[in-house]
DNA sequence: CTGAAAGCGCTTACAG
DNA sequence: CTGAAAGCGCTTACAG
C-alpha cells in the first residue's frame, strides 16, 4: 500500500514537466505524438492512477451521475437503472446507482452523500413522503436533476419530470377487455391517493364510465404478494368479476399465481392485463398481456436529455410523457396456445 | 450556480478559524459545545456543503465502496446489491453499485473508474473471460477486494473468495428427489465448464451415482428463456425424465412455464427444484422448491467482513462457504394444495 | 509545443 | 480549546 505515483513521478520518468503530463491526461492535441507516447509509457511503467479527487478540487467535472431509485428490487426499475448506467457510460459518465427502498430518510442521506461526492447531476425516482428534505438539498446543489416516474416535488422548472402516458395506456387496456367481452373489470393494486395510482386508473375509469360498466377498485401494494391475496378476495367476494387490469405486472403475476392455486386460468376463465410489460410477461404461461412501457427506451431518452442539459445547458421541458401501448397476449385473449 | 461556500466562509460567519470548522466537521470533541453549535448554525445559514474531493486529496478516506455485479437484472444479485448497500450505509459507507452485464471489457472500465474515484474497497461478482485486466488493476490499487459468488482470479490471498456451499445443496436436493420416488433426474442449466456449474452439479452427480441412477445433463444459459426451451426438449427427447434440479430459480421458473404450456404441472407430474430461493419461489403456483442460499444474510456477512478488513486491517480467510439448505415446497412434494 | 507558479478546499500536526 | 501554515495532486492561465 505504498504511495501512488503522481504526475510529478510520471513527468520525471518521461523527462517532461508535469504540465505536459496533465495535457496528455486531458487528451490535448498541443502535445506532440511522440511526447504523448513517451508520457503514456511512463504511466504504464509506473502503474499511474489518475487522481480524480485532485482534478475535481481544481475545478474539473467529476463525470459522475447519481441515480436514486425507490425500489431497485422491482425488475422495472432494475432495467431502468442498468440501461441508464450503460447509456451514460457510453458518454464517459460513471453512474452511482442507489436504492432508497421507499425510505425518505435514507433517500435524503443518499442524496447528501452524492452531493458531497460532487455528482454532476442526479436522476431520481423518489420515495413518497419525503417532504422537501431531499429536493431542497438538490436545489441548493445547483446541479441538473431529473425527476422520473414519480412526481413528488412541484418545482418542475428545477426538477423536470418525465414519465409514461399511463392514462392512455389504461384506457386502451379497458377498451380491449370490453371488446373481449368482459363486463365486470377490476383495477387491482396501487396505493390509494397516489398520483401514479390515479393516473394508471384514470383511463380505466373513463372507459368503464363510457361503456356504462361499474368500476371495481381494489387498492394496495404493488407486489406479487398483494396480487396473490387479492386472487382469493376476488374469487370470494366478487365472483362476477371476469377481468382485471393490474397496477403493475408484479400484482398481475401474483394474481395469476393465486388463480392457478384455485384452478382458474387467465385467458380461459378470466381476462388479465398487467402494466409495465417486464420481460417476465412473455415468459410465464399463459403469457401475460401488459401495457408496455418501454423502460429501456425511456432510460436511453433520459440519458440523452440529461447529457444535453449537462453539456449544453439546455433545460428540458417541465414535463414529458413517453407513449405506451397495449401488448395483448394469451392472458386477455382467451386463446391458450 | 454560484460558488459554494467553503469552510473559510463558515469560519468567517461563525467568527472562528477554519481549523475549528474542520474540527467540528470531524466531530472532534476538543471543540466546546457552544462553539460547535455556532459553527453548525453558520453552515446551515450558508447552505454549506462538505467538499469531499478536498478532504480526500488531503488524505482522508472517501468512505466509498465499489460494487461490481455481473448481472444486476437477476433478482438474486439485485437482492445482494441492495442489502449490501444498506448494510454498508449503516456504517457510514456509500456504495456505488454497477452492472458489468457479463461484459469483461465494461467491467474493466467500471473498475478503473471506481479506482480513480478513490473507492476504499471493492466487492466484485466478476464476469467470465476477463483475463487479468480487472484484477491486476485492483491489485495495483492496493485496496481490500472481495471476490464473491464467482471465483475468477486465483490469487485468493489478494482477493478472498466467498460463496455458498453449492455442492452440499445439490446433494441434498438430489437425495430429496430420490426419496420422493424420482428415478430419472435431470440437471438443467448452467454454462458448461464453469466452476459454478460444476459445483452446483457435483452433489447431484455424486448422489445419483451412489443411488445407481443415470445422470442427465442439459447445460445452457441461466435464464427463464432457456428453461422454457428446455421444457419442450425434455418432453420430446426424454419422456422418462420425472424430475429436475435447475441451475437457478430462473431456469426452474422457465421450465415451469414451459411445462404449464404443455399441460404438465410440477408437483403432480414432475418434481422440480430450483437454486437460490429467490422471493418469487414462494409466490408462484405451485410453489417452487429451491436450494436456499440466503443471499441477504450473505450480503450482510460480506459487509461485515469487508468493514473488518477496511477498519482493522484483518484480512479474511481465503475462502468462505456459507451454508445452504433445501426448502421443499409443492413443486417437488407432489401435494398440490 | 513546454515550463514555472498559483490555487482548488480541505486536514493535520504544531504552537499558543 | 483555537490559530497559522503546509501540503494533498491536479489544472489552468501565462510566459517562453
Amino acid at each position: 500500500m505504498k504511495r501512488r505515483p503522481t504526475i510529478m513521478d510520471v513527468a520525471a520518468r518521461a523527462g517532461v514537466s508535469k504540465s505536459t503530463v496533465s495535457l496528455v491526461l486531458q487528451g490535448s492535441k498541443q502535445v506532440r505524438a511522440e511526447t504523448r507516447d513517451l508520457v503514456r509509457q511512463a504511466m504504464a511503467e509506473l502503474g499511474y492512477v489518475y487522481n480524480r479527487a485532485a482534478a475535481t478540487l481544481r475545478g474539473s467535472s467529476v463525470g459522475l451521475v447519481g441515480l436514486v431509485i425507490n425500489d431497485l428490487r422491482n425488475p422495472f426499475f432494475t432495467e431502468f437503472a442498468t440501461t441508464l448506467q450503460m447509456a451514460l457510460a457510453a458518454e464517459g459518465y460513471a453512474t452511482v446507482i442507489s436504492n432508497s427502498d421507499e425510505d425518505p430518510a435514507l433517500q435524503a442521506k443518499l442524496v447528501a452523500s452524492m452531493i458531497e461526492h460532487g455528482v454532476n447531476a442526479v436522476v431520481i425516482s423518489p420515495a413518497y413522503g419525503d417532504g422537501p428534505a431531499t429536493f431542497d438539498q438538490l436545489a441548493r446543489a445547483g446541479i441538473p436533476v431529473l425527476q422520473v416516474l414519480r412526481q413528488i416535488d412541484d418545482r418542475l422548472d428545477l426538477f423536470p419530470f418525465s414519465s409514461f402516458d399511463y392514462a392512455t395506456g389504461s384506457a386502451e387496456a379497458a377498451r380491449h377487455l370490453i371488446a373481449q367481452g368482459a363486463r365486470r373489470i377490476a383495477f387491482v393494486g396501487g396505493l390509494e391517493g397516489r398520483a401514479i395510482t390515479l393516473e394508471r386508473m384514470s383511463g380505466y375509469l373513463a372507459e368503464l364510465d363510457r361503456a356504462g360498466l361499474p368500476a371495481l377498485q381494489v387498492q394496495g401494494r404493488a407486489t406479487r404478494a398483494f396480487g396473490i391475496e387479492m386472487a382469493d378476495h376476488l374469487l370470494a367476494d366478487h365472483p362476477d368479476c371476469d377481468a382485471a387490469i393490474c397496477f403493475n405486472d408484479l400484482v398481475a403475476l401474483g394474481l395469476m399465481a393465486g388463480f392457478a392455486r384455485a384452478g382458474r386460468q387467465p385467458g380461459r376463465d378470466f381476462r388479465l392485463v398487467g402494466f409495465d410489460d417486464i420481460e417476465e410477461c412473455a415468459q410465464v404461461w399463459p403469457q401475460l398481456s401488459s401495457v408496455s412501457c418501454d423502460i429501456a427506451d425511456f432510460a436511453r431518452e433520459t440519458a440523452e436529455t440529461l447529457l444535453t442539459w449537462m453539456k449544453e445547458g439546455r433545460v428540458p421541458a417541465p414535463e414529458r410523457r413517453a407513449p405506451v401501448h397495449l401488448v395483448a397476449r394469451a392472458s386477455s385473449l382467451g386463446e391458450t396456445e
